[in-house]
RNA sequence: GGGUCUAUGGGCUAGCCUGGUAUACUUGCGGCUUUGGGAGCCGCUGACUCCGGUUCGAAUCCGGAUAGACCCA
């Protein structure tokens, strides 16, 4: 096997999603892929942890219908201008036209806020926090790639209602929370830009997207948080009545993150060979091989069938290969595989009571006791947790380029003097075949001239190649 | 949005130009031997994307559909 993250990054992507069966592309439908076994349990343990994170910020899981009739679509204006070109439609039930079209759900502002706007009576009512983790479509033109840009997507989206605008602001600022918390397990570093007033959300009033740098040094979104104000209070008319008796539209938000994260966590973490995979969405945590020879098979096997209890009774996810393959074979599986920790055993291992391990991340090797293998493993995963996530930091901060000039620009984050006009932004995109990504969530100093006009500016922007 | 290329067992692939018997490797299944970094031998299963055309005969030639890869806007 030869892989070349570095050089042909997207070769190397194609080629990891299919050796380590994260997904099946052969289904016959553009951008529709199977998950297979090992994929969706990735995904699901992320699933996990923002169930988790929003379970404790006060969030309920609901689940909506995946169709939505025409007439609530069309409500909001921006909205449907947005998504019209990308919707997939019902049309037809049985052998009768339908009367009434019914989209199949891009996004689902349009199928809950009608409902939305019968929960919500009174200010004791508010906030309102719901979240669904579903699946949503979308017509993608463009060329798909597993996880990365899809047809049908797996996302969670959650959506609140507030009192103020304020009050929302500050249901943006636990979505960060929220955001650094799950980060921190999946190990991906990200940025947080200000989407251009072209490139917001359709219907928002502004857009915070959350981007990570692939390895071709593109950048990837990987989620976005929208301030909606009151844009689809009003179409939808969801109002309280507060202490004085008014009535008042909710200022909303929402929050989404999709599967897009497993794509960025392959392109963040897997090397030349294969996947690497974070301790806290890894399916299988730590691999035992045991390391048999003639006349000894039932003495190892015994002692690591008790390891794997031991381990797995301990509440870490444990797999015991028993294959009938060589140990160098099953080496090779599990790292392409990107199970954090591997853990021989062997007559040797067995006669000085420890066991040898071998860390996936960065390819340490050692041994620890066999007593306490289930603290000393906690351990390992723990530094390996860390050392990923500070490792890909450290990668990602130094991957944004400022240039003054629109000459020889490389392939890479690029950060640059904006004044701030949309023809100034147009421009910079289409002459040079970028896209804006925005400007800094978190306000950085700049003194220096607009990359297109020359104007003198104090604002900066970051734009990169789409993946 | 515009263009180029591709489609053969589960995977990878030979054959296509010049029409007639489909090749190797790998995976999978069974067996023997092996096991501290991709083991070896034997046996078995398993394929020409779909629709139409030309032809006595099509994986091969022609047209279309579908799916995929890449390039440009």
């Amino acid at each position: 096997m030869i892989m070349r993250k570095e050089t042909d990054f997207s070769e190397w992507y194609n080629e990891i999603v299919e050796k380590a069966n994260l997904s099946d592309k052969r289904y016959p439908i553009k951008g529709m892929n199977v998950w297979t076994p090992y994929g969706w349990k990735i995904m699901s343990n992320i699933d996990r942890f923002i169930r988790k994170e929003l379970d404790a910020t006060g969030h309920d899981e609901v689940c909506f219908p995946l169709l939505i009739p025409e007439t609530e679509f069309k409500k909001e204006k921006d909205h449907i201008k947005g998504f019209d070109s990308e919707v997939y439609w019902v049309t037809h039930a049985g052998l009768n036209e339908l009367d009434v079209r019914l989209v199949v759900r891009p996004t689902s502002e349009t199928a809950m806020y009608p409902m939305f706007s019968l929960w919500v009576r009174s200010h004791t009512d508010l906030p309102l926090k719901i979240y669904q983790i579903v699946n949503t479509f979308r017509y993608e033109t463009k060329q798909t790639r597993s996880f990365i840009r899809v047809r049908e997507i797996h996302f969670f989206e959650s959506h609140t209602c507030h009192v103020t605008e304020e009050d929302a602001q500050r249901q943006v600022e636990e979505d960060f929370e929220i955001l650094s918390n799950l980060m921190k397990e999946l190990c991906i570093p990200y940025s947080l830009l200000v989407r251009t007033e072209w490139d917001k959300f359709p219907g928002a009033y502004y857009t915070v997207g959350l981007d990570t740098a692939m390895p071709n040094g593109r950048m990837l979104q990987i989620g976005s948080i929208h301030h909606y104000r009151t844009n689809f209070a009003v179409p939808y008319n969801i109002t309280y009545e507060d202490a004085d008796g008014e009535h008042k539209h909710v200022h909303q938000t929402t929050y989404g993150m999709s599967e897009r994260l497993v794509g960025a966590m392959i392109g963040v973490h897997g090397d030349d060979k294969g996947l690497v995979l974070p301790p806290a969405v890894a399916p299988v945590q730590t691999v035992i091989i045991p390391i048999l020879s003639k006349g000894n098979t039932d003495a190892v096997m015994k002692e690591a069938e008790r390891l794997r209890d031991t381990l797995a009774n301990a509440g870490l996810r444990v797999k015991l290969d028993d294959r009938d393959e060589r140990p160098g074979s099953k080496f090779f599986d599990w790292e392409l595989k990107g199970v954090p920790l591997r853990l021989e055993i062997g007559m040797r291992d067995i006669e000085n009571n420890v066991v040898t391990f071998a860390r996936r991340d960065d390819g340490s090797k050692g041994t620890i006791s066999l007593h306490d293998a289930p603290d000393a493993v906690r351990v390992i995963l723990g530094a390996i947790r860390n050392d990923m996530y500070s490792k890909a930091w450290d990668k990602q901060k130094g991957c944004a380029e400022t240039i003054t000039s629109t000459d020889n620009i490389p392939d890479k984050m690029l950060r640059f003097g904006w004044c701030g006009s949309e023809e100034c932004g147009h421009r910079f995109e289409d002459d040079n075949d970028l896209k804006m990504l925005g400007t800094p969530y978190i306000p950085e100093e700049f003194d220096g001239t607009c990359i297109i006009c020359g104007k003198r500016t104090d604002k900066v922007a970051y734009a990169s190649r789409s993946m």
